[in-house]
DNA sequence: ATGTAC
């Protein structure tokens, strides 16, 4: 597909709409985000996701985009239900909510660093992580699965892992409502069932981090966060179970696609009406993997409170946990008057809300809720928060975004330099092995400062707090 | 992203 691209200042580009395009593309970047790898489909597979029956307004591009399947990672797009509007396993990804949780420590750098090489040892030997392996949680048998497939968090609160205050902290309480289990395949169940509690590999990690720089003091405050603070991230998502469910869902609906009169312009965008049996089927599953995910997150935080506690004698305190690989049914202003009932896919996107949303917690909502851009191994990491004036159905975006492919990563960086220098930064990282992690070399990624000036320039978020890393665990 | 693939 020919991408006519436009710039609109310079801080963001449109692509024209051409041909089966029902919408435009909007791409919230400038020029030096933009993907340039020869070959690159990034930009188209906006124009393509423009094509999708039901789509809104526009195919939105995050400043951190870069290419994915089917849908770009960074992508934004919702369709209307009412009218048609499709779901695409594609544009929720393989990582069904895959996310981000931030806890606050009750200590500050200072008084941590002499204790940090134990806590980063017994964190270390603690949790599970790389491809395959075990998980923290050791499950009863095939119905407690179901139960965190239901569940999520609150279950596993319920459970004894984690404060019932953890999940005034979790989007959707910890659990989303419309999970059903019946969607999904053995297999998925299978590779889910000893994974509960595990980072999974590539880009997830569990940082020990310090707040570096405040931009909005309030704001900051709210949040619990004050220069030289101690935080702990943690990025991870459905491991092996949402990957399953994704590749099951995508299956079905190539088959069906035809029947329902759909063409898209690449098989991975295979999708079906959110209003039919397919696209109720998937967003059940993919709903019952979201609790997975932030039942996995929950089981991590906790197991990082424990090593915290042992440590250090303090605890951590759940700022919130978001996703940013998901499907969600919401309403949103149209450019009439109504607010019709779209389903939002956001894929390396994550939602945020404004100032003044019922969905965010009391202590929250004055500020918005907290959005987190982790950076890649060794960098800063970002907290911003949602803006009113977002367009892009509160969505900002999630990291830094790749611009090397792992192949080439792999090819540029070899273990014993990217160990060099990482050693030059004086941060404590502990990969399962060095070879695993050369894909996420800080080179591969784009500059993470530049993405979220990017965002709050097309007002995604506003900027509240840099964190740098202390330590980091890796698959 | 992922027991890198039926």
């Amino acid at each position: 597909m020919d991408i006519r691209l436009v710039a609109e200042g310079p801080w963001r580009f449109r692509i024209e709409r051409t041909g089966a395009m029902r919408v435009p593309g909007v791409v919230l970047a400038p020029r030096e985000l933009l993907p340039d790898e020869p070959g690159d489909e990034a930009l188209a597979q906006v124009a393509h996701v423009a094509t999708l029956p039901g789509i809104v307004r526009a195919s939105y591009a995050m400043p951190d985009i870069h290419w994915g399947y089917g849908f770009p990672i960074g992508g934004v797009a919702a369709t209307d239900v009412g009218r048609g509007g499709v779901v695409s396993p594609g544009g929720v990804g393989f990582d069904i909510s895959c996310g981000v949780r931030l806890l606050t420590a009750h200590v500050d750098r200072a008084a941590l660093l002499r204790k940090l090489p134990v806590l980063m040892d017994r964190l270390d030997g603690l949790i599970p992580r790389g491809l395959g392996r075990g998980g923290l949680w050791h499950l009863a048998g095939r119905a407690q699965l179901h139960e965190i497939l239901r569940g999520g968090a609150r279950y596993a609160v319920e459970q004894g892992h984690g404060v019932p205050r953890d999940l005034d902290r979790c989007e959707d309480g910890g659990a989303v409502g419309d999970a059903d289990t019946t969607w999904i395949g053995e297999r998925a169940l299978e590779r889910g069932a000893g994974q509960v509690g595990s980072l999974g590999s590539a880009n997830h990690f569990l940082e020990v981090q310090a707040v570096d720089a405040v931009y909005d003091e309030a704001c900051a405050r709210a949040f619990g966060l004050r220069p030289g603070l101690v935080c702990v991230m943690i990025h991870c998502g459905s491991r092996g179970l949402g990957h399953q469910i994704c590749a099951d869902h995508v299956r079905a609906m190539d088959s069906v696609m035809r029947r329902y009169g759909i063409d898209v312009p690449d098989p991975q965008l295979a999708c079906a009406p959110v209003d039919s049996p397919e696209g109720r089927a998937y967003l059940g599953a993919m709903a019952a993997a979201a609790n997975f995910a932030r039942a996995n997150r929950q089981l991590l935080a906790d197991a990082a409170r424990g090593v915290f506690r042992e440590t250090t004698g303090t605890g951590l305190d759940l700022l919130y946990d978001v996703s940013h690989n998901l499907a969600k049914l919401e309403r949103h202003a149209d450019d009439g008057a109504a607010r019709p009932l779209l389903c939002v896919h956001r894929k390396g996107a994550t939602r945020a809300l404004p100032p003044g949303h019922p969905g965010l917690p009391d202590g929250l909502r004055p500020f918005g809720q907290p959005v987190f851009v982790p950076g890649t191994m060794g960098t800063a990491s970002y907290v911003m928060t949602g803006t009113i004036g977002n367009r892009a159905f509160d969505s900002c975006c999630h990291g830094a975004g790749r611009v090397w492919s792992r192949h080439r990563a792999h090819r540029e960086m070899p273990a014993h330099r990217l160990r060099q220098e990482l050693a030059g930064t004086g941060v404590a990282v502990r990969p399962v092995s060095w070879r695993s992690v050369t894909e996420e070399a800080p080179e591969a990624y784009k500059d993470v400062d530049a993405v979220v000036r990017a965002s709050e320039h097309n007002d995604l978020g506003r900027l509240v707090a840099r964190l740098v890393p202390l330590g980091v665990l890796k698959g």
